[in-house]
DNA sequence: TTGAAAGCGCTACCAA
DNA sequence: TTGGTAGCGCTTTCAA
């Protein structure tokens, strides 16, 4: 079902007034009777002049008269650079962990006197997202490294970004890294598991596009923690729906699979419920693990148990960048800030 | 447990080269031996102007080897206006259902040449925040009415922007709007469990900052749709923990209610689960439906009733604003825009 | 204490 | 077919 857009009649009492053109600083100059050299002092509060305080308040008074906002553009190109930090907007619903990251990351950075702007990536990849950011001159970028190939690190260095960071499973050449490698999500799951006696192994690899970025990390995490041992790998993918779930549940015991890691606690409640409604037992016959540790996953029974994701802090981060951008020349760091621990609970 | 940045050394391979200056159409100009005009009009194949094919060939070339990209602000100040669309970055966790409908309106503006940017709006509120964003000399903003006062709006379109859209419960003077009114999903909530039999309906009130906006008018609704029966309804403050949910449990015997409407899906399946812990069965002893119709509702068992909420398509949207900025003197446009329907499953 | 003016990078008008 | 140049709004140096 579409839902389709209903107009309401207004009020006609809100007829918008003659649009008259947009005041710049000469405009409120010419009120207040001085030049524009000095109105940008006063609003400013440039330090180095001193300016009379009868002259500062007509100024004062004749800007807030004419709504006077400064021209961001205008002023940054003037200055030659801009604070602005760049982060292309996510595209795939980002869990409650991102987001707070996220949230907290642009008040840091806001404490430090940068502006965070999320950019629309839609459509262009790869090289031409990076040419759109780069038009912006942002002063640094935060970019998934799957965006941003070694050429897309070249063109926004070349366009006055004086840090650019990677976030995500490999840096870029050239560019900081924060490594969110979640390989150590599947190997804390994995071993998990196999301290747990479990051998046959299987690991949910969502179908939806967009979630290869953290799946094949997981799923290699997985793999890597059991490789020399007895134990074997089978990957599952599944689809986000109940159906799919039901299918992958019936052909659970043919299957002789003994466990699974479930990408995360989502896939997790979806394939616990059908492994349940098949008749398997968890974690007796299945045992089953999520990931991100979700509130939803202690409301099911058995609890499910989860891989706890620590995400670094929005802080740190920030202060990574303000480094960067005062010494643009440095080495480019690499930090491994994606720290993983299993929860046991009951599922496993 | 806060996971602490740790360095890793990296090749010393990766010395970054001495910054050179950002290349400029001027630089473009000289190497390619032409004026800057003319680097101009080939660069945005201005079709007034015939370029030979040599000439062509040789700005691009040039524009190629330095890396070149347009200063996207001093671009749009010399043209005047910019097709950028600002919308405040969302603070709180933002349900599948709202992620999906941003990337819907993304895209869709995408493709009506418009570019989508996110503002991370930290700290600053009110007219602060108006004014922050009018320095960008958006085309047209997109905000959370609660955002944006009337004044805001007046700031927003004094700075030149064509169109201000506001989106959630109430509308504001000078601006279309959207009218994201929750209140129907309260009232279809409290029309559902009334005709199901009950008569003495709690409704969940999250404590969590932030999410009064849509939590009020939830209630309200309720209150509307049970005004003048012989039903009663109480307000349920409640944390999105599980320790919360059990204290609520625990009263739940002696407050006499039989339903809850539980503001969204996950607290539902917080509260449910604590009633059955506590013995409340559900649906006989206590009646629960949540709202946004999440995958998850569908896994417990019972399984959980919930009201399904409709956001209108990023398309319609894109042209609605499409529209206003094409024609900003047109009466602002009022639409209502949030369907919400009952799903009944096993809860209620 | 204030003003005049240059110039940031770009496009578009007019002239050659 | 191409070039010269004015000017978008702002800050800042230099002069008055």
């Amino acid at each position: 079902m579409r839902y389709v857009m209903v107009q309401i009649p207004n009020t006609p009492s809100s007829a918008s007034p003659a649009p008259r053109s947009v005041p710049t600083s000469a405009d409120v100059a010419r009120l207040a009777g001085v030049s524009r050299a000095t109105v940008s002092y006063v609003l400013n509060n440039t330090s180095a002049v001193r300016i009379s305080e009868a002259t500062r308040r007509r100024v004062r008074e004749a800007a807030e008269e004419l709504g006077y906002v400064p021209h961001a553009a205008a002023r940054s190109l003037r200055a030659g650079h801009s604070r602005m930090v760049l982060m292309p907007a996510p595209t795939v619903p980002v869990g409650p962990l991102y987001s707070q990251f996220i949230n907290d990351l642009q008040w840091a950075l806001g404490r430090l006197d940068y502006t965070v702007v999320q950019f629309g990536t839609v459509g262009l990849r790869g090289d031409e997202a990076a040419r759109a950011w780069a038009e912006l001159r942002p002063v640094a970028v935060l970019a998934p490294g799957a965006e941003l190939g070694p050429q897309g690190v070249a063109v926004l260095k070349r366009a006055g970004a004086r840090a650019v960071v990677t976030l995500g499973p490999d840096g870029v050449e050239g560019a900081h890294a924060l490594l969110m490698d979640h390989d150590s999500v599947g190997h804390c799951a994995g071993t998990h598991l196999y301290a747990r006696g479990r051998r046959r192994i299987g690991v949910v690899v969502p179908e939806e596009p967009g979630l290869e970025v953290f799946s094949r990390p997981r799923l290699d995490g997985v793999r890597q923690a059991l490789r020399d041992t007895d134990a074997t790998v089978t990957e599952l993918p599944l689809a986000h729906e109940e159906r799919a779930a039901a299918e992958l549940a019936a052909r659970w015991r043919q299957s002789g699979l003994d466990a699974v890691f479930a990408y995360n606690d989502e896939y997790a409640m979806l394939l616990m419920r059908a492994l349940q409604d098949e008749g398997v037992r968890v974690p007796e016959d299945a045992a089953v693990i999520g990931a991100d540790d979700l509130m939803l996953g202690r409301l099911l029974r058995p609890r499910l148990s989860t891989v706890r994701i620590d995400l670094p802090s929005g802080r740190d981060l920030a202060e990574l960048v303000d480094r960067a951008v005062r010494d643009p020349g440095a080495e480019p760091e690499t930090h491994k800030v994606l720290g993983a621990s299993v929860v046991h609970r009951d599922s496993t």
